[in-house]
DNA sequence: CGGATCCTTGACACATCTCAAGACCTGTGG
DNA sequence: CCACAGGTCTTGAGATGTGTCAAGGATCCG
């Protein structure tokens, strides 16, 4: 299987996921045409301001969607893993209010907005699961904001090992589990609005209270529980499975 | 005119500001029935976790969205006007993340998701409407999280003062205009992620500096610039004008 | 082997929080 | 009309979590 059809079928995944679809709707999602390109790490491949004409699926990788200061400190408002069609929203904003880079290496798909609208215009329900899964994205950010502004920084960052290792990991138990982590220590601070230097003293408690442990490009959770509670996390709001 | 009828004649305007809709499109979304309630200032209308069918829109006041710690500290992820739904991402994910207060006493009008449902199924304009305007919503958010967490207290509560103006205000110049402001400095730390007490030393900072004066229920810009300035901001994210 | 990037640690500064008390305002019941 | 209660605003003094600055160590890669 190409990298394309494989991306494209991690995305059906995560549509499947919150949303019924027919075998036909699938079929079309996995036919979308588009274009791949590798981008080196640290790259903004969407700029803030610009006029998007293709969504970018993240392949493999991770993307990061950000804002800036004047003067030029960044905060992210989302983290894409694979499988994540980062820029779904630009189909109905063109316009691009935040932008996004690669953390680490990151391979991804630009389909055009006219085949996505396309798709929207056939089938309602397609239409729905788009929608919805902004929706979800916006949860994310919502709970980001909240964790951000009312938590210490061992919470804040607490939080962001649970959450990725609940998107990484597909369900598995947590504990001692090894997880690929291509965040750097300043990324870390750019997501959880801590300075780097505050960030390492933060997971050396961390690691110290035996509840996570990152190494070079690895993070292993120690005693889930516990990270759990410093984080007061809550899987519910990334929506895993299916509502009834 | 009913309170009903010139709610959503409000909320048809938000949303003609960014989409275009046909005259039957129109009609119909003037034609939504639902049930209006009086909300009590600082009550909780929409419970975390609450199974939702009917979405809120604002009539008049104002509404929070808001997340919680475990020791019940409030964040606000989203403020809504009259004529905002401040609910309509319940339409495809109605188990709520997020719950709803009053700020101040608040006239809502309760739409059942079935008839959202129905317009959606009958028009794809307006299902993309509803999709742009959640999105509208995410973007304020995400310019939230990034002046929460990168500003100083006199930036961010000067950028909420900013937007505020804007939304409220129908795009007159802002120097010396006065406009409600049923937010409390408690409310405003919700908000912003401070104390009511830095709140307060802040506005204090803001009128020393003629920025702009907040007094009992009122709020007046003394000098936009200014303001402006303090807060980075830039109106775009708030999507006021039709994209082209 | 050299350079870039990332990580680690220490000492100190400061923005914001916490705690506490009092003033003001508004609606209510006697 | 007054007294009171509850909510809001204001201000002060001191505590503390996180930022800033600085330097050195580790790791990776060409």
């Amino acid at each position: 299987m190409n990298d394309a059809r494989y991306g494209l079928s991690l995305w059906l995944d995560r549509l499947t996921l919150r949303s019924t679809l027919t075998e036909d709707e699938r079929e079309a999602i996995l036919a979308l045409p588009g274009e791949l390109e590798l981008i080196r790490p640290n790259r903004d491949f969407v700029r803030l301001g610009e006029q998007v004409s293709r969504a970018c699926l993240v392949v493999s990788g991770l993307a990061g969607r950000f804002g800036q200061t004047r003067n030029g400190e960044r905060q992210m408002t989302a983290l894409h893993i694979a499988g994540d069609m980062a820029d779904l929203h630009s189909v109905v904003l063109p316009k691009a209010a935040t932008a996004l880079q690669s953390v680490g290496e990151t391979l991804i798909y630009r389909v055009p907005h006219a085949e996505i609208h396309k798709l929207v215009g056939q089938s309602r329900t397609l239409a729905e699961a788009f929608w919805r899964d902004c929706m979800v994205d916006a949860a994310v950010l919502s709970q980001w904001a909240l964790v951000n502004a009312r938590l210490s920084a061992k919470g804040r960052v607490a939080h962001l090992l649970c959450e990725m290792a609940c998107r990484f990991g597909k369900g598995q138990s947590h504990d001692g589990h090894e997880i690929d982590w291509p965040l750097t220590q300043t990324t870390l601070g750019d997501t959880t609005g801590l300075t780097p230097v505050h960030v390492n003293r933060t997971l050396r408690a961390l690691r110290e209270g035996g509840a996570a442990h990152i190494t070079g490009k690895t993070m292993r959770v120690i005693d889930w529980p516990r990270l759990r509670d410093i984080a007061e996390f809550d899987a519910r709001y990334l929506v895993l499975e299916k509502a009834d």
